[in-house]
DNA sequence: TGAGACATATATCGGACCTAAATAGGTCGC
DNA sequence: GCGACCTATTTAGGTCCGATATATGTCTCA
């Protein structure tokens, strides 16, 4: 739909793209789901020859294609998904040193400060389509509220961390 | 850690409890989860007879498991994970006619109230533990500027959508 | 009193998906 | 010329989720 494209420019798109921050798909799923839609008719393949690599495939969206995706976009939608080991680490604070506990917030905050970077990136050089920016800046108030409570609140966790003298799950109440 | 637990209460715990929102996790884990690691050493399990009903089972930590759990979390953490079928839905809003795009933004806006509503809900009975303070603090800043973006832009994603569907002025409040 | 919805409680199958590696060569900086 | 990283596809292996089966208690409302 953004485009003819090939699996491993769709991966990028999911890893390093615009929209990383949200969405997700790997190379197991990409490149079977490919070879699926083709068979379906939902999409196109070209394949351009190349010396000595893989051929490069070439996947268009068919109408049909386009069709069951719009069908697809009137279907329920599920809940967001939100996982964290940074938190689950978190709730368990009690149980490690302090520096470990700094360690995890500064990792945290580091891959905060490099998806929001990311995100203003983008907004700068693609602000043509309202989609993208509506999309772009959803991403953006989140990592910013996230950063900004890591900053404001981290003494608070990393006073939680366990104290030398303290025995084990001191803290953690049931 | 938490506690003695049964299996059902480990899914309540993912599913309704404090922490449901940044951490998930199934009964199809669970259990089978249990089950090894009460084979490896890591938990004691002791069965309650109940009539009619299957034993409950209830399982408790051991030195063994709590020594475990305190090296996998010395262990690199892997970064955060959010994945938005909102999001994936509002990346195409021009193929949608409006109705739609504005029935996705209100969901959207729903559970994120929802799950707010929860974790303030758990700050305002739950403040003996900093640990807990800090993790729901962070969800609730999370979950406050999702919805104040999503009042504040949401008519920039539903003027993205469909022109050519609506029939003349349909769902256009005067 | 009875019907229906919901809660307790464990277990497991099927399938979706991710992770990681294998393969093979190209480009870029230094 | 060397090393690091990029292009590009494929697939095997394993983890995890979603849904269902099982069996019963409790609460609400009519």
């Amino acid at each position: 739909m953004l485009g003819d494209s090939t699996g491993y420019e769709i991966n990028k798109l999911f890893e390093d793209g615009l929209f990383s921050h949200f969405l997700d798909a790997s190379y197991g799923s990409i490149y079977p789901a490919l070879t699926r839609l083709t068979e379906q008719g939902m999409l196109t393949c070209t394949a351009e020859a190349q010396d000595g690599r893989p051929d490069k495939k070439v996947y268009s969206l068919t109408d049909r294609g386009k069709e069951a995706l719009r069908e697809a976009l009137m279907s329920p939608v599920s809940p967001d998904k939100h996982r964290s080991e940074f938190i689950f680490a978190s709730i368990f604070a009690s149980m490690l040193p302090g520096q470990r506990v700094a360690e995890l917030v500064d990792a945290q905050l580091a891959n905060c400060r490099e998806d929001l970077a990311r995100i203003e990136d983008a907004l700068a050089s693609d602000i043509d389509c309202s989609s993208k920016r509506f999309v772009l800046g959803y991403g953006q108030v989140v990592m910013k509220a996230s950063i900004e409570y890591l900053e404001k609140h981290r003494q608070d966790i990393e006073a939680a961390a366990s104290p030398e003298t303290a025995p084990d799950g001191a803290g953690i109440p049931a």
